[in-house]
DNA sequence: ACAGGATCCTGGGGGC
DNA sequence: TGCCCCCAGGATCCTG
């Protein structure tokens, strides 16, 4: 489910919540998850301050006292929310951090695609995001990088897109967005685009993210945020999911096509192959 | 190097 | 109502 605008609303809504308060003791559920959570770890987070809540890519991080991190992936239905201890118990609750205050930070997945990790020290911090390859965050992704990698593959955009070795964070939805913002078709192939076409394909996935970010993400069976909010997206999305409505621009129906094994949204009139490949 | 498929899971929706 | 099939905001591993 959540890509980097729902991530980061998590990451904003749990900020507040949880920074500063102390992690009395941690449960932990039977089934498991897609990383093994260690039994040490509980220990070692019990008794922890929470520093600051983070984000990489579609990683979010807390980050602890004594150079510890605790690092969620919420994989595809996965949520991480700030609750009342006595709040109503949700199903498929995995983690359960009890905070001071009779707070309560719980790992919820239905699907178990989602993860946990404790990482001790900032230096292996960096080596889990290096040993995955995570890209550049959109936000701060180089003019010349984008170019050079799209200049050097002959994947299509939509596979570039959703790759987090290239830049981290986009998935289905937003990849979808932002080759309908860019007027880029989904199969073009990376090495076929202009550099200005390269460039403009950067600044709608930052700007797609951006709109995302001020509504919330986008909420179509499951997400939530770190507070419990849905997001708000949905309602502005122009590709994905239109499949057959009426294109904002032009009123040519969306066409749903399958594209890196996922389906992918496109208007065929405004994102025409033809028409900017040249 | 890359495409495509299968896999990990659960639940919801559509068709019959 | 039940059953079966397909689909889903992700990532990884395998084959060709």
């Amino acid at each position: 489910m959540p890509e980097l605008p729902e991530v980061e609303t998590t990451v904003r809504d749990l900020e507040p919540l949880v920074a500063g308060r102390y992690i009395r003791s941690v449960m932990v559920g039977s089934r498991a998850l897609r990383k093994p959570w260690s039994s040490e770890w509980q220990h070692q987070l019990a008794g922890r301050r929470v520093r600051k809540v983070a984000r990489r890519g579609k990683w979010i991080i807390l980050e602890l006292d004594g150079d510890l991190f605790l690092v969620f992936h919420l994989g595809m239905t996965g949520r991480l929310l700030a609750v009342a201890q006595d709040a109503v118990h949700e199903p498929h609750t995995h983690i359960i951090l009890r905070m001071g205050q009779r707070r309560e930070l719980r790992f919820t997945d239905i699907r178990r695609f989602g993860s946990a990790t404790v990482i001790q020290g900032g230096k292996a911090l960096a080596t889990f995001f290096a040993r995955a390859k995570l890209g550049p965050e959109p936000f701060e992704m180089e003019t010349a990088y984008w170019r050079e990698r799209l200049a050097a593959t002959g994947r299509c955009l939509k596979a570039v897109l959703l790759d987090q070795r290239v830049v981290a964070g986009v998935g289905n939805i937003y990849a979808d967005e932002a080759l309908f913002e860019a007027r880029l078709h989904p199969a073009r192939l990376g090495r076929s685009l202009t550099a200005a076409e390269a460039d403009r394909l950067r600044r709608a996935v930052v700007t797609v993210l951006n709109r995302a970010i001020k509504l919330r993400g986008t909420t179509i069976r499951n997400y939530v945020g770190g507070s419990g909010l849905k997001g708000l997206y949905q309602e502005k999305k122009r590709a994905y999911g239109r499949t057959g409505q009426a294109c904002v621009r032009c009123a040519t129906p969306i066409r749903q096509v399958r594209l890196a094994g996922r389906s992918t949204h496109f208007c065929p009139l405004c994102q025409e192959a033809k028409r900017t490949q040249y």
